[in-house]
RNA sequence: GCGGUUGUGGCGGAAUAGGCAGACGCGCACGGUUGAGGGCCGUGUUCGAGAGAGUAUGGGUUCAAGUCCCUUCAACCGCACCA
């Protein structure tokens, strides 16, 4: 027969095309048929698609056609995070405004993801930089700013000196900023914050609603939340009016109390300094730690250094007096900004008070023998009985937490408190590539949001980008001017922008109906969509992006508007591409570009390799050798479905599987079609679900070959094959379904049955272990129960031999696996 | 330091609910086809000549352990003076 060479690049463009031109990728509403939500996070258009992607959107693929071709209603969308730093350089650096740029980079994007041949709806594409999009987040901030969740405050913040911006929080990893790398510094700024912490019990709880989700993402989450229960109290200071207030998780230690600290950016620090002779030495510790980076203020190794401030703070529950200082180790921005010392049972204020001569009195002290409290060399953090505790004595130290919370309480000296890590989310940015924030500032009024009806507010095109601190958006001539929307006077808009990780905290939401004019989305269509079933994307998400979506979803759970609490049902993340065991990165020089490999092998070929070498959790080595591998696969396909295409067109429908090699086919055939739809709908094992393609595969070859096999049967396992095989590399099934005489496209069908019967094998081969040692294999019947199994091999020649002149204890048999002789 | 994950051939990996370790692929070797090369086809490929041993380490539970429990080690990830 002719030889028909796989021209990858031939039928991918074709069956593209074809695809397109029918729109057979619109989301289907059929009534009846159940919804499936699959997204992929949406990526930054950087303008190229990199491996990372295409792993991606391959996994997101082959479900999304899997499930299409179970007859689920599938919701496929992508859409673009299209605001951000990157345009705005680009902008800065060669005159190209950041909407040109932007537009153009998704441009090509686009067309890479079709090349791709990736099943998405692009009707509903969405662009968080458009302003039909920009329009509806503004919206959603003026909901927050109702609700008082909204609010301006002045706060040192961190500042990048080099992206000229401030960052949240979470955007600052060991006081570098996240994106550039700079040291990050501190400024005083007036800045619009989401008070998310008025949500961290319910981000911290709802986590147990969510066993799709990996447990590290929960752990991480957890961590980063960082719930800590304990009490706050008030130590009332010698000779000043103002108590300080402290907050603690070891309320059983109080008594053990010997100084106290304040953070050096305390406000009460200078008024209690005040005419005690320590101001100058007060002013002088402050002075050296604002020269101190923000690493090194938080590194656990620096040095506990402080300096006493001049007065003693009293024991509420003692009497006892204690010097009060401010010391590098206490943080401002947590708990209350201030502690109660007790070294015998804290190693922070052990080291301090071995430092600098304080005093140490355990108040817990072991239950075992070996530690003598009186003489501490470290703080003795464990469980133990209540020692110097006055009526709390002899108490279990577990229980004193309890009573002396309760005492506190009833005292009115303190009250049981919980404390979190987590911090409002400081979202202004100033920067130009960003939703404009949608308040005006009025004299008479104060802020307040705009009217609904004058949303979007538009992003102005006349600024200069001159990268300087400011917002570009105060050098637009006209953007500030605004009409007060209280009073109707004059008013200011804001200038600055949103963080753009407010853009994807609801992205998910607006696919549901991403052409509604006149809603962010519709009720109904959130009703019938929500909640995202799976999620796949990036494991480096895991903490700022997911908590954030699950905030804003949580909100407008809360204001009526989403159907569902949490808004990802399911998560995967998915594992990184590395080459040489390095990440991917154009400084280590290990980049592999996706569009090269498409070009030598083809989208199906990249797919195929990228699902085949690691399950999607993991990381991948990029191999060449094993893309070469996959390329050569696909080649066989193809040849065998040519080789057979005459025969199977005029094949007959059905067969009986009537010999032995028949039945081997129909097993092999059969198995793979169960195999593969339970490793992809049931753990996303695309890598196991392709090596059973492969072995289908290799069965096929070699049915092919034995005389007398049926041409009925070989059609059903080729048709078979290229059915379960489209998920995965869609384009070379479809050619092949056409060359076997199929009319138009495969994308509709339904998945294979898989026929149990076939799986059912009249014979099967057990293990016979002695004492628990593999001896031999028999291929016995396999209808045998395991009683029957146990006389069977019992009674096998070969077997008696091994067994004779020893004594049977016991026999375990295992139907279709083996049986076990345990002898003495 | 705290929390998490992971350790299986030369390599990527498989073993899904405790039941034949190494599926599938890569690489390699040999053979066939070919003028040659490539391609394709076939055979072999954990170690060991063999008995046997073998899933990071040492122990345990069990008729049976890569899988469950404990010990030690290593690697990776996250958090890190959080009171």
């Amino acid at each position: 027969m002719a030889d028909i060479r796989y021209q990858f690049d031939a039928i991918e463009a074709k069956w593209q095309k074809y695809w397109e031109e029918r729109g057979l990728f619109k989301t289907s509403e059929v009534p009846g048929a159940e919804k499936y939500y699959l997204l992929e996070m949406f990526p930054y258009p950087s303008g190229k698609l990199h491996m990372g992607h295409v792993r991606n959107y391959s996994i997101g693929d082959v479900v999304a056609r899997y499930l299409k071709m179970k007859g689920y209603n599938v919701l496929h969308p992508m859409g673009w995070d299209a605001f951000g730093l990157p345009a705005e350089n680009a902008a800065i650096q060669n005159g190209i405004h950041p909407n040109i740029w932007t537009v153009a980079n998704i441009a090509e994007m686009r067309e890479q993801l079709k090349g791709l041949g990736i099943s998405y709806d692009w009707d509903r594409e969405v662009a968080t930089c458009a302003p039909e999009y920009y329009k509806w987040m503004q919206w959603i901030f003026t909901r927050f700013f109702e609700k008082g969740l909204a609010y301006k405050k002045k706060n040192p913040v961190n500042w990048c000196p080099s992206c000229e911006t401030v960052l949240a929080n979470e955007q600052v990893v060991d006081g570098v900023c996240d994106r550039c790398g700079t040291l990050v510094g501190k400024k005083e700024l007036e800045q619009w914050y989401l008070k998310i912490t008025d949500y961290a019990d319910r981000l911290l709880a709802d986590l147990d609603k969510l066993p799709g989700w990996p447990a590290k993402v929960k752990t991480m989450q957890k961590n980063w939340i960082g719930k800590s229960r304990g009490a706050e109290v008030d130590f009332p200071i010698e000779g000043f009016d103002e108590k300080m207030r402290i907050f603690t998780t070891r309320p059983d230690t109080l008594f053990g109390v010997t100084y106290m600290v304040l953070a050096p950016e305390h406000p009460l620090v200078d008024k209690l300094a005040e005419g005690t002779g320590q101001e100058k030495a007060v002013a002088e510790f402050r002075h050296k730690l604002q020269f101190m980076s923000d690493i090194d203020r938080a590194s656990a190794s620096l040095e506990k250094e402080g300096v006493f401030i001049g007065r003693e703070a009293v024991n509420p529950l003692s009497g006892v007096k204690v010097p009060i200082y401010i010391a590098n180790y206490v943080l401002m921005d947590y708990g209350t900004g201030a502690i109660m010392a007790v070294p015998a049972h804290d190693q922070r204020d052990f080291d301090f008070a071995v430092k600098y001569g304080l005093e140490i009195i355990p108040v817990i002290e072991p239950e075992a023998e070996g530690i003598d409290v009186n003489n501490l060399t470290e703080a003795f953090e464990a469980e133990g009985r209540m020692i110097n505790s006055g009526d709390f004595n002899g108490m279990d130290n577990k229980e004193a937490i309890g009573k002396i919370s309760e005492f506190l309480e009833k005292e009115g000296i303190g009250k049981r408190s919980e404390n979190f890590r987590l911090r409002d989310w400081l979202i202004s940015r100033q920067r130009y590539w960003g939703t404009p924030i949608p308040m005006i500032y009025c004299e008479k009024c104060g802020w307040n949001a705009e009217k609904e009806e004058n949303l979007p507010v538009l992003l102005p095109t006349d600024v200069e980008f001159t990268g300087k601190g400011e917002s570009p958006l105060t050098t637009s001539k006209t953007f500030r001017d605004a009409v007060c929307p209280v009073c109707g006077g004059k008013g200011e808009r804001e200038t600055d922008t949103m963080d753009t990780f407010l853009d994807s905290s609801w992205y998910f939401l607006r696919y549901c109906d991403a052409r509604n004019s006149g809603q962010a989305f519709s009720k109904e269509k959130a009703d019938y969509w929500m909640a995202v079933d799976q999620y796949i994307g990036g494991v480096e998400h895991a903490i700022l992006h997911l908590m954030y979506a699950r905030f804003f979803t949580k909100f407008l759970y809360d204001e009526g508007y989403c159907p569902v609490e949490e808004p990802f049902t399911n998560l995967l993340t998915q594992g990184m591409v590395l080459k040489d065991g390095k990440k991917m990165s154009k400084s280590v020089g290990n980049v592999v570009s996706p569009g090269e490999i498409i070009k030598k092998y083809g989208a199906d070929t990249a797919r195929l390799f990228i699902l085949f070498a690691s399950p999607p959790e993991k990381e991948l080595e990029w191999s060449d050798a094993g893309v070469e591998g996959s390329f050569r696969f696909l080649n066989r396909v193809f040849r065998l479905a040519c080789e057979l295409a005459e025969e199977i067109k005029s094949a007959p429908t059905g067969f009986e599987a009537s010999g032995e090699a028949d039945r081997e086919m129909n097993y092999a055939m059969n198995f793979a079609i169960k195999k593969v739809a339970d490793d992809i709908s049931g753990r996303f094992a695309f890598n196991t679900a392709i090596s059973a393609i492969m072995e289908m595969v290799n069965a096929i070859y070699k049915y092919k070959e034995v005389p007398g096999r049926q041409a009925g049967l070989l059609k059903a396992a080729v048709d078979s094959l290229i059915l379960i095989l489209s998920p995965f590399t869609p384009h070379i099934c479809e050619e092949l379904w056409s060359l076997t005489g199929h009319g138009g496209s495969l994308y509709g069908e339904s998945w294979p049955a898989c026929d149990e019967a076939a799986l059912v094998l009249d014979k099967v081969e057990i293990v016979v272990q002695i004492n628990g040692k593999i001896k031999e294999k028999l291929v016995v019947g396999s209808g045998l129960d395991s009683e029957a199994l146990a006389a069977f091999v019992t009674a096998d020649e070969g077997v008696s031999k091994l067994i004779s002149g020893k004594t049977v204890v016991k026999t375990v048999a295992v139907p279709g696996k083996l049986v076990n002789i345990v002898v003495r």
